[in-house]
Order: structure tokens, then C-alpha cells, then sequence
DNA sequence: GTATTATTGCGATACATTTGCAACAAGGAT
DNA sequence: ATCCTTGTTGCAAATGTATCGCAATAATAC
């Protein structure tokens, strides 16, 4: 059996593990997140999953990434500049996070072993308990700044 | 003089150094951020200032906060959960991060230099040129983490 | 004072996301 | 296999934040 079955089943456990039904609305937003390879905002979600069912609502959408987000599938994210669109991508560890380019456009993944580090800070010197934390980052990636360099002739 | 005028000045000389003029409007939404003690979303900035100007406009608000941010003498943030609404604050060193807590509501600000760490990663292993970041923390602060573990009878 | 032009108020608009509700369909019971 | 219950969907309308066009206004330079 490929991968993708598996995950599959495993919608389907975790939707009827906490009283909710699976549906192929549901079963195609999480394909269309696993083969588009994440960083989706829900528009694009929606263009892409129309291309399977036409009738596809975008409210629909919404709701079924709240609910894949609630069983742990799916990540919400909001990068930098960009507050107003959630963009979407699958869960997965390890926690990493994200820079993206003001020149390209790409976002850039990264891991680091700080921000675990902010996050025991906080426990052990506040005695707060962390449930949730946005983290994006955002300037110009290697090759964008030596063309600013370049263009200002330094 | 106390603080409140010398900061006015300061606005004055930003503003004409950037070819921008005077306005009562601009120094009531400073005035306001000052002595509310920061962390106010659009809505209750036009609220505040609205007291003092009843014609005072809500486009006109946000395009002050739009300058006064350009001109460094406000933050805009987003907290964790609550990415629609700005939440705008007077610019400050050093450098401070924010803790929102879900059970009682409360914004607690704190440092750290993990995340500087995390900026320097950023330039030394990846090469990229960092101008703006994200950072916000979302849980429980310790009496309300305390009040889940009572109730929870653990 | 006068001229110039940045700024304001105001209504209209854009855009992301949510909601009410009737029709529909998943899945357990029979 | 069919029926029933109730979670889900599609659709349209509503919400909420933020932006824009434009004529009227007012801050500065002269």
C-alpha cells in the first residue's frame, strides 16, 4: 500500500475518533495539501481541489481545514507581511519555520533549536504554559541581496 | 518640559524630515498610544482619540498609524491567535516579545536573546538578509494554568 | 497673506473569513 | 439492504478589517 492510503485511513480514524464523518470534500483537500507540496493559501486550495469536484464551496474549504487542523493534520500559518490570508500546509515534524523573500517570493524552510529554547525560557522563568506560537520571518534571500548589491554598485 | 511635549517635537521633526506636515490627528494617535500603555487594536485607537475628536475618521487613523510607523515611532504586531487586527504599540528598546494568555486575556511582554540567536542563524548559515520578523506566543499564563490543574482535580 | 500640496473626512470598495439554513449524505441501527 | 439520525455541504448573506478615490480642508513655504 503507498502512503497514501495509509493517510487516508488515518483521516478517517482520527474524523471518527472525535465524532465527525469522513468525506471525499475532506479526503480532497488533504490530497490536494500532500501533492501540492504546502504554502497554500485557501484560494489556491480551492482552485486546485475544484479541479476534482466543481461543486466544491470554498465555505467548505474553511471548514474542513479547521477540522484538519483540529485532529492535527494540517498547520495553519501567516507569513510576515502577509497578516491577512492563512496559508496552509501539512503537519509535520520536525517543527521548522519560515523566511520568506521579499525579492522572489520563495519561502525558505528552516529549523533551529532556539525558539525551543524561547519555549523553555517562558516555562521555567514565567511559569507560562505555551500551547500556540506564530513565528515568520521575512527580508531577502542570498541571491536577492547580492542583486541590491550589485545594483548599488557597492 | 515633561516627556509628552519633547515627544511631540520629536514627531514634528520626523515628520518634516520625511516631507510630511503637522497634523492635531497624528499627535492625538500618539497621544493616545502613549498614555494607554500600548497594545490597542484600530478599533478602540479611534474609540480613545475619538473623545478628544468627534469628527476624527477611522481611514484617517489608520493611515497616522501607517506614518507614525514608517517614522519608527510605532510597532505594528499581530497576536497569535488574533492574525485579522493589527495590535499597534509604541516603538521601544530593547527588542520584547508577547504572551497572550487564552484563559484570562492578559498580554505579557517579555525578552529574550534566544531570538536574536535565531536572526543571526538566519544571516551566518543561510545568508539571508533579515528585515522583519513575526514573533508571538499564545497558552496560559501560571494563575490560569494553576486554575485548569484545580479544576482538572489533579 | 497667498499659493502649494499634503492631509482629512466620507462613502464606496476590496478581501478574507464566518454564519444561517435547507438540502444532502455518512454510517450505525434494524 | 434500508431506514434514521445527525454531521456536512452548498449557497447566499453577513462580518470585520483594511484600503481607495476624491472633493474639501488645512499645514507649511514663500
Amino acid at each position: 500500500m503507498s502512503q497514501k492510503s495509509i493517510s487516508f485511513n488515518q483521516l478517517k480514524s482520527l474524523l471518527h475518533a472525535s465524532g465527525r464523518r469522513m468525506t471525499p470534500q475532506r479526503a480532497l483537500v488533504l490530497s490536494v495539501l500532500r501533492e501540492s507540496g504546502g504554502h497554500l493559501d485557501v484560494k489556491r486550495i480551492w482552485r486546485l481541489a475544484r479541479e476534482h469536484d466543481r461543486r466544491l464551496n470554498l465555505a467548505t474549504i474553511y471548514r474542513t481545514l479547521d477540522v484538519l487542523k483540529e485532529i492535527g493534520l494540517v498547520d495553519q500559518r501567516y507569513f510576515a507581511s502577509e497578516h491577512k490570508r492563512g496559508i496552509y500546509e501539512l503537519a509535520q515534524k520536525p517543527e521548522h519555520y519560515h523566511f520568506s523573500c521579499l525579492g522572489c517570493g520563495q519561502v525558505i524552510e528552516f529549523e533551529t533549536a532556539h525558539m525551543l529554547h524561547v519555549g523553555r525560557e517562558l516555562v521555567e522563568q514565567y511559569g507560562l504554559r505555551l500551547t500556540n506560537a506564530c513565528v515568520c520571518f521575512e527580508g531577502f534571500c542570498a541571491e536577492c541581496t547580492d542583486e541590491v548589491v550589485m545594483m548599488e554598485g557597492v
